[in-house]
DNA sequence: AATATTTTTGCAACCGGTTGCAAAAAGAAT
DNA sequence: ATTCTTTTTGCAACCGGTTGCAAAAATATT
């Protein structure tokens, strides 16, 4: 019973014959051996080890998401290595660091952080695929996420078909490049409706907060008459004002949000909102980094999942 | 300039030279060399790996407690490698793939798996912190979080201060040891008080939906007249129940929640709710945790933190 | 300047595995 | 029973570092 027995007793597809792996396996019962996986990446140059790298640790969506990639990554046998991206983190600093730890391969949970940030890891040689990244159409690494452009403008057509006339972006921060996308669908939308006015503005953060400090704001003046807000929490954040300033949701004002998590559903919110699938962007960004362990050099692709309306109580009901 | 230099340079205390150690700096800084702490592990038997696991993928306060482990543990030079439980999962495995990838030391996060679990871990020889772990006097392992049964005591004391004297406690699932701590805090502190009266019920989960689920079907007969919910997404469930069924919050019926998550404290929730100091409990669990890679026999340790309550409107003002 | 002391450096063995290659064992064919 | 194949096994080198130890270099002492 030699080392290499023991070694290819625990890798499959080796040739061991069924009495020496028998052995193999009793003995190692008996001692409580497994085998070191860091040890064996030392040769194999695998360490199954995935960077799961994000900076939105604050909108309960990315639970969701965190819930997926880490029950996805595991049934792939694979591990994701956390990290929490803060704003005073070094990118470099970050990729250095999947690199002293092998990562075979990171993924990118942001819908905030620049495709240069992707690009980094692909720089060092890394695997990387950006998931709710910026769609483009020529991308500089693997993306998948959804249209934000595109979800502009079904936000802007939900809201005319529902009735409404003057309408409002309530982005937010201006700088997010998903910020800018939605808005210029929605703007795009507007414009074929001469009838349609409208006008934006934004919020510090994607955060409740924020979208209920802009929509207070928004209610000293003379606010239009339904909002698309960039995202659920601060479309809470923004019903909440409402709530406050005692306007009636949705008989004086009509509010759409972005994302569909769970707490839209919930019935004290009942928040209608566009659903970015969020399942199958995980699902698709777990079969693409699968592939790309297996062809590191495969050509940058964008895969892009549509969104839908998901009706619910915060819009007029369509005549 | 040899294998060791190189070895040297990059570990802090080494004895070597400052012009050797500039010419490494710069020979890696051209190649763009950095060590591969994996294989650095081998010799020295760390690797800054630091298993994190939990059961809690779908609470929000999970999403603030992960934010802070990970912040924490980065600053300390640590790798969470999370992993995320879900109930089919063999623990045995888990306790498996820990050995496997010579993490430094695990920490349990998660207020529901029994103490056994993270035992299974001390077994095995991995240095084990349990956060959000029952309370008990002489721990099988390292446990940080609160003492559930003083909780309830406080909930009831708070309800019964706030002049309410038909109480109930709506707890999580019967079998959660943190639910049976709170109930039995709660009914000992209504003992002492022969003029209230209470009564409780279990909802299936700690979710918004089971909340609401079991409030929906307690306002069908004769409610009680405050609720101490043992958490407070079931709480805000408890509460959509209560508008859908037409009873006001505080005036028909008082609520009082747990946890103090960032969504208690929005205004349209605005929940009433015991703060669990969850910063105090993640810094302590790390430091635990360090002090434990200098001397992992350290002698098992209970370290729990008060909670307090935290006054917003879903409870009568107290007289 | 010669010697003693301290610091820096490189050698070589080791950490715990994997893997190409040749020797040994087992099985098939004659 | 002998020879030819095929399968199984062990040897030894390697992955990318660390570290005790002795040799070499730099500093200090007389």
């Amino acid at each position: 019973m030699s080392r290499s027995a023991v070694s290819r007793t625990f890798t499959d597809g080796a040739s061991v014959s069924p009495k020496m792996r028998k052995k193999v396996e009793k003995a190692a019962q008996d001692l409580g051996y497994s085998p070191n996986a860091l040890a064996s990446s030392l040769t194999t140059g695998r360490t199954k080890l995935i960077g799961l790298v994000s900076n939105n640790f604050h909108n309960p969506l990315f639970l969701e998401i965190f819930d997926l990639f880490t029950r996805g990554l595991q049934d792939h046998g694979l591990r994701p290595l956390l990290v929490n991206l803060t704003d005073e983190t070094d990118p470099q600093n970050s990729v250095r660091m999947m690199r002293q730890y092998s990562v075979d391969g990171v993924v990118v949970a942001s819908s905030t952080l620049p495709p240069a940030f992707a690009g980094a890891f692909r720089d060092a040689g890394v695997p990387v695929v950006h998931s709710f990244g910026r769609y483009s159409s020529s991308p500089e690494v693997h993306v998948v996420g959804i249209d934000n452009v595109e979800c502009g403008r079904m936000a802007a057509r939900t809201l005319i078909e529902s009735g409404y006339d003057d309408l409002a972006f309530l982005g937010g921060p201006e700088t997010a490049t998903s910020t800018q996308d939605r808005l210029a669908g929605f703007a795009q939308e507007v414009a074929k409706h001469p009838q349609v006015r409208m006008r934006s503005s934004f919020a510090a953060a994607y955060t409740f907060d924020a979208g209920r400090a802009e929509m207070l704001r928004l209610t000293q003046g003379n606010p239009a008459k339904a909002y698309f807000c960039g995202d659920d929490v601060l479309s809470i954040g923004a019903l909440s004002a409402l709530a406050e300033a005692g306007l009636r949701v949705p008989e004086d004002i009509g509010v759409i949000g972005l994302n569909d998590m769970e707490m839209a559903g919930w019935q004290n919110i009942n928040l209608t909102t566009i659903r970015q699938p969020i399942e199958q962007i995980v699902r698709s960004s777990i079969e693409l980094m699968e592939s790309m362990l297996e062809d590191a050099g495969r050509y940058p692709e964008a895969r892009i999942f549509p969104c839908k309306v998901i009706e619910r109580g915060t819009l007029k009901p369509k005549a």
